[in-house]
DNA sequence: GACAGCGTACTCGGATAGTACCTGTCCGAGTGTGGTCGG
DNA sequence: CCGACCACACTCGGACAGGTACTATCCGAGTACGCTGTC
């Protein structure tokens, strides 16, 4: 069970989109070369991000991408789901109450599986910890970043 | 990101064979009849779990598959871990190092990447939940469970 | 009755396919910006 | 000077191909149990 590398491009892309503020919208162009990534598979990521509202995206030249909303107000949570949008971890396909072990059950199969119970526990507590942080809390941890951000895109657009 | 479905399998597996105790090893025939299950994938599952220190397999006729341990030291995250090997939920690519993006940074790389922190937080929530739940606490959960496994079994056998 | 031999019922490990999802690329269509050209 | 037109730079969505991990099956080899036959 690996995560989509997507999660990464995604998180990096609203860190610098938020430093990149008031740099009117980002290309395609550029970020995937600011980051050194296939620019059309990061597009389709970023175009799963704009599904979910967390990016913006306008059309025509000048185009490009930024934040749909202030930086505090998206959660890694959210960037988490938007790109890999099954996002259950653990799925129960109910395996007990297939074959021979299921044989002569009473009730006990309304009740949701034990297993499944567990899981799904774990699950939310990693969720919790992810809905906890936002793209401002990550931003924040790098000032160094802000700034080289806004040096670099300066040098990049001339 | 989807969950192995063979997660449920070990741990439906562990759940029996502590319900089973008293019944020498279980065959993989068996085990694979009683939740209606691939027989020869389902092995290659309990190969890894055995792997893992948790199940014990006796080969020969008569010989199959019983718990290592007591259920109380067995913790649904060992057999996860077991499961899925790789383990890593998001691997950090270093993404921000590479790209226009990185130029001119000074020594802030030295320094764990924000996300990937904000990642691994995340991620360590969720393995202590499951930590902290053992193959007991879910053989305790349905106790008609238990009192099925043996009747089912005897037919079975039989 | 004791012991060797053999068939049976298991597990182990490797080899091999099929499938689904992730990664990556390409293309046609749509849209807004800025420049150009004619009035 | 002003408005129509056009080229350009973007995004959007679908189609398609390669890679990797999951799912699944098959086979030969090894091991223990229990039966059978011989002494």
């Amino acid at each position: 069970m690996r995560m989509s590398e997507g999660v990464e491009w995604g998180l990096h892309c609203c860190v610098l989109l938020g430093w990149l503020d008031d740099q009117a919208p980002v290309s395609i162009r550029r970020l995937a070369a600011w980051f050194e990534l296939p620019q059309e598979y990061l597009k389709k990521r970023l175009q799963a991000l704009s599904r979910a509202g967390i990016l913006t995206s306008s059309p025509g030249a000048r185009g490009g991408w930024s934040l749909a909303r202030p930086p505090e107000r998206i959660t890694t949570m959210e960037v988490v789901a938007a790109l890999e949008d099954g996002l259950d971890l653990f799925s129960c396909t109910e395996v007990r109450q297939h074959g021979v072990g299921s044989e002569g059950a009473g009730s006990e199969f309304a009740r949701p599986c034990g297993i499944s119970a567990v899981m799904r526990r774990a699950e939310l507590a990693w969720r919790r910890e992810l809905a906890a942080h936002t793209i401002a809390d990550l931003m924040a941890r790098s000032p160094e970043g802000a700034e080289r951000a806004r040096r670099n895109y300066q040098r990049m657009a001339s």
